[in-house]
DNA sequence: TTACTGACCTTTT
DNA sequence: AAAAAGGCCAGTA
């Protein structure tokens, strides 16, 4: 049994929180999980936890609301996912963030 | 066991 | 202004 430490439990939550048709980027989550630099685990959370957790990885993108999968397979189908929410992507995978970015008021339960 | 990599972001040069 | 380096944790070899 491998206990994951405190950020990554926040990390989990705050994405199994994003409402539906809203995104998150990276560096958001990390912020919110303690570690404003630990943007780059959120992602290997996601390759790890989003199977086990079934987390909506789909709805993490990058800051500058672009999908940065390395498969382009795997871009299509996070595009796919996205619109099916609602949100509108651009042919170069370009999320408006103005409009999608979920604004937190206030994490109620951490 | 140690070392390196990874769907990134922030700060400094 | 752009470019480079640093930082963070967990998983895999």
């Amino acid at each position: 049994m491998s206990i994951p430490s405190d950020f990554t439990e926040q990390i989990i939550h705050i994405i199994k929180s994003i409402p539906k048709g809203q995104v998150l980027t990276y560096g958001f989550i990390a912020k919110l999980a303690g570690n404003p630099r630990a943007a780059r685990q959120v992602s290997w959370i996601l390759h790890s936890s989003s199977k086990k957790y079934n987390l909506p990885w789909h709805r993490v993108i990058s800051s500058k609301g672009l999908i940065s999968l390395k498969s382009i397979e795997d871009c299509e189908y996070q595009k796919n996912l996205l619109e099916q929410e609602g949100i509108e992507v651009s042919d170069g995978y370009k999320i408006d963030l103005n409009k999608h970015l979920w604004k937190i008021n206030s994490i109620e339960n951490m």
